[in-house]
RNA sequence: CGGGGCGUGGCGCAGUCCGGUAGCGCACCUGCUUUGGGAGCAGGGGGUCGCCGGUUCGAAUCCGGCCGCCCCGACCA
């Protein structure tokens, strides 16, 4: 009956295959309100890995941890026009509270602004106070119509970043800044590949002057935005009142920008890297690096294939997260099916003979079905071992970067021809676009592909695109073009 | 909110057309034998069949109403 234990795969049903995934895996389970999702351990535990990487970064790059309350008067919402505008079709009101009807409503926050900008306006006063450089992390709600986990929730985990410069150059410095810790973070610690740009004015977030962002491409050759980088000028500085007085005595308006990325960073890493035998995670983002499954017939053998891996996990402590799988109502190969689900991705069979001969056996997560398992002996093992979590990372990487070159084309400028790619493969088209909305407005129409983002020098082409894809007009901008999440 | 599908032990389903003791697989519990790629045998526990009402001697099944979920679209990190 192993049958009905496989997964869908993923070129029967891709959505199938990754409702199935974050169950079987368990990273999550339904909650008894539509739309909100329950995070188990292992899936939080994965989480824990990423903020503990981003937290680093952030502060590395001079940014503190503040927090700030869950509510905001719907007053402060409608401040400023756009960002009301935007978000409030999306928000959760609190109207009753304590038995009584409240005076104002409270909307639970769909991003923080409206909350930080009014208090923190009172921390600065001067030139001296900027910047200010805060980071949060929180749960945020919008009440999203179609839900899936981790992608899109109505409630989700996030951190937001919101600074204020007093000049207009440096904020949009800070925004360029954590766009590139974005991108580290998504291609060194998640081995997802990112294409950077900015977002045309249609995509821009509600409120901003600009709007940068990371696009990936996930396995069934969609897009995933996976953060997002704004610029928000003097917007919210204007609508909050956010004043200091420069060197030489004026009151100016400070430039803010605020930067986010959330739990849907995990479903990108599920779509970057799973396959049909479920999740596959790199090693710098495992819960668990590495599983000992012991084997054992006796209790004798019991005792000496466990006291061995025991001593292996010692010594590898600090450097490699070991579990050890002593399960005794499993069978070892029921316990290499289930590892392998949960995208361990590196596993040790220790058993009798291991014991006997002072080696272990190893095998990765990826490797290819032929000789998977290698015999390797004890003291070459946990010399190794470091060295192979990180070729495996590296791997998966490489895979990753391979994957969304081989569904990329540049040089597209026959609209037909785009059509009939989005209507089948899909993948990043990078193409011309006039600057013209229409045009966007019409592309989406004709194929629900959007412009991703105009990407940043780096990624365009060679030869730039001389004619926009949909009107055959001049070329303003070089697009990504794609069908996203 | 429009179009499609589905509600039956924790999960996946059969049974519904044609009313008659609620069943199967997985999971779970106990025991014995097992354990190097999804263990076997034996025993066992668990479901007011989404909800409300109607028809009937009798409803998971027929009729009426309601609710919920999933998938496809419009909104979005």
């Amino acid at each position: 009956m192993t049958k009905d234990r496989r997964l869908t795969s993923q070129s029967e049903d891709f959505a199938a295959w990754y409702t199935e995934v974050v169950q079987a895996a368990g990273l999550v389970d339904y909650s008894p309100v539509r739309g909100c999702m329950v995070i188990k351990p292992y899936g939080y535990a994965i989480w824990e890995l990423m903020q503990s990487a981003l937290d680093g970064l952030f502060k590395a790059t001079g940014h503190q941890n503040a927090y700030f309350p869950l509510f905001l008067p719907q007053s402060a919402l409608d401040r400023e026009a756009e960002h009301v505008e935007g978000f409030a079709p999306q928000t959760a009101v609190v109207t009753h509270a304590g038995g009584e009807e409240l005076e104002e409503p409270l909307v639970v926050r769909p991003t923080s602004e409206a909350v930080i900008w009014p208090v923190v306006a009172n921390w600065i006063q001067s030139y001296r106070d900027l910047p200010v450089l805060l980071n949060q992390w929180a749960n945020v709600v919008r009440w999203e119509l179609r839900t899936r986990p981790f992608l899109r929730t109505t409630e989700f985990l996030w951190q937001e970043g919101h600074t204020a410069h007093a000049i207009a150059e440096e904020a949009r410095e800070e925004a360029r800044r954590m766009l590139a810790v974005y991108r580290e973070f998504m291609e060194e610690w998640m081995a997802m590949p990112v294409v950077t740009g900015e977002k045309t004015p249609s995509e821009r977030f509600a409120g901003a002057e600009r709007t940068f962002a990371c696009e990936a491409l996930m396995k069934d050759n969609k897009a995933l935005q996976a953060g997002t980088s704004h610029d928000l000028g003097q917007n919210f500085a204007r609508a909050f009142e956010v004043q200091y007085q420069t060197e030489e005595g004026r009151h100016e308006f400070v430039w803010n920008t605020s930067w986010g990325v959330s739990t849907r960073l995990i479903g990108g890493l599920i779509m970057t890297h799973g396959d049909d035998q479920g999740l596959s995670l790199p090693p710098r983002l495992a819960p668990y690096q590495l599983v000992i499954v012991p084997i054992w017939k006796s209790d004798e053998q019991r005792q000496s294939v466990l006291e061995k891996a025991e001593l292996l996990r010692a010594g590898l402590a600090g450097g490699v997260r070991v579990h050890i799988d002593d399960r005794e109502n499993m069978t070892p190969g029921a316990k290499y099916f289930d590892w392998e689900r949960r995208g361990v991705p590196l596993r040790m069979e220790v058993g009798p003979r291991d014991v006997e001969k002072s080696q272990v056996v190893l095998v990765s997560r990826t490797a290819s079905a032929e000789d998977r398992k290698r015999f390797v002996g004890d003291a070459e093992a946990l010399a190794t071992i470091p060295e192979m979590l990180i070729d495996l990372q590296a791997g998966v990487r490489r895979e990753a970067e391979r994957r969304r070159a081989e569904n990329s084309v540049r040089g597209l400028a026959d609209y037909g021809e785009f059509k009939a790619r989005m209507e089948g493969s899909g993948g990043f088209v990078y193409a011309g676009w006039c600057g013209d909305e229409r045009c966007e407005q019409k592309v989406k129409q004709d194929t629900k592909a959007t412009i991703r983002v105009l990407p940043d020098p780096e990624f365009r082409s060679e030869e730039p695109p001389e004619r926009c894809l949909c009107c055959g007009e001049s070329a303003d901008h070089e697009a990504l073009w794609a069908k996203a999440y």
